[in-house]
DNA sequence: AAGTGGTCTAGACCACACC
DNA sequence: GTGTGGTCTAGACCACTTC
């Protein structure tokens, strides 16, 4: 092997030495120095190749323990979470919001409970239904707290939505994700023109800004959304 | 500036200057060079730092135009695709599952052009209830292509799910995804115990080695299921 | 032509885990 | 102690894009 190899085609031909079961699952895979040796390139080449593979799940890497092929090789999948109306215009489409609801109010327990707050603080309820050409898109129920963000209490989401208002004017550290299948509600079948007891693509997000939490919200998707992606 | 700083430091220190909006959404930020003399360091270091923050999406990165603040943070989540098996028995539930159907047909029109593959050609078809607890966990609809992975038109799936038997044989380099929430259908009903109508988690997932499509499959969740993530 | 990021090199020191 | 991966350095050349 005297020709020189980027990183790439290390990563290629790693995989191609796990895929032929040359390294079979477990396996202990020579070091960083020996593989250089081996590709005829310096060792950083190799540890870049190596990192990667491992960050992707391939490879399981321990200083002093080596490097070894994944028992079992987990797959990811990364989504992308865009702001709603930018994933509706890349879907070709035109974007308008109507905002229902913005009162300062007392939430239920769950939010509470999601937030990590007392429940004797009222929260502002902002609720608000995303159109695609005039098609309901997207119900969201979001409860902010004011405390968390400089202006929010002050903020008129009627042009810009809470949504993208949160996205441009807080810079998020930290976020749960729950993506379930969800009978429509009597509020979901009014604001999404449907009818309740269909199934609704229901995303549930609690975000943090360090320790402070910002935001819970509900999202309910119109009946036969689909969220896609690819690995 | 004198202290020399870590990648990691670094990092945080230019998602602390984009937060305070120091470095505004689009805007410029220093070259590599300038960075370097400025944080005391390698430009090698400066590279890492900003290359791992253009690939979670808090910058845009091109030759000769630079580095600039992303316009619209992109906030990704990343879940894991685990072997059903192991998702069951993580969550500390005893797994078993149930092989109903094993046999080479004609499958639906959408099926073979999920795949890419004329309509013509048999395929294997394998249906499952994988269980946690002895309740229904996932029903699982798979098609697959026999030409794709040597060995599978004999391997018997009444031990090893074709689910796993797939993750430790055929080495996926690439799959669509797609999650939705669908109606159950009857059979969905049958094999998850529940009615039919009921809303459940769906996930439609074709996957390829190199060009060559390996399998199809629906995977319907019992009613109740969450995806969960953290960003 | 020139300036940016993308990658590679050869060498070094360190942190960690196992001995 | 010893060997592994984790990281950093100083320098180099290249690829791409804009001028």
């Amino acid at each position: 092997m005297s020709a020189q190899r980027s990183y790439r085609d290390i990563q290629e031909e790693v995989l191609r030495r796990i895929g032929s079961r040359e390294w079979g699952p477990g396996d202990l895979i020579p070091s960083e120095i020996a593989l250089a040796e081996e590709f005829n390139c310096a060792r950083a080449t190799i540890n870049r190749a190596l990192r990667e593979l491992a960050e992707k799940g391939h490879l399981d890497r321990k200083r002093r323990a080596g490097t070894r092929v994944a028992l079992t090789p987990v797959r990811q999948a990364i989504f992308d979470i865009p702001i709603t109306r930018i994933e509706v215009e890349e879907s070709g489409r035109a974007y308008r919001h109507l905002l229902l609801r913005r009162a300062l109010e007392t939430a239920p327990a769950p939010v509470y409970a999601a937030l990590g707050l007392d429940a004797d603080r009222p929260l502002l309820h902002v609720t608000a239904v995303h159109l695609a050409d005039r098609q309901p898109f997207l119900y969201e129920d979001r409860w902010i707290n004011t405390d968390a963000v400089p202006g929010v209490a002050d903020a008129d989401f009627s042009s810009l939505s809470a949504n993208e208002w949160l996205v441009r004017n807080a810079l998020i550290s930290r976020g749960d994700l729950s993506f379930s299948a969800e009978a429509a509600t009597p509020a979901d079948a009014d604001a999404l023109g449907t009818t309740a007891g269909k199934p609704l693509f229901v995303i549930h997000r609690t975000t943090w800004i360090g320790a402070t939490p910002v935001t819970a919200v509900r999202l309910a998707h119109a009946p036969g959304y689909q969220l896609t992606t690819t690995i």
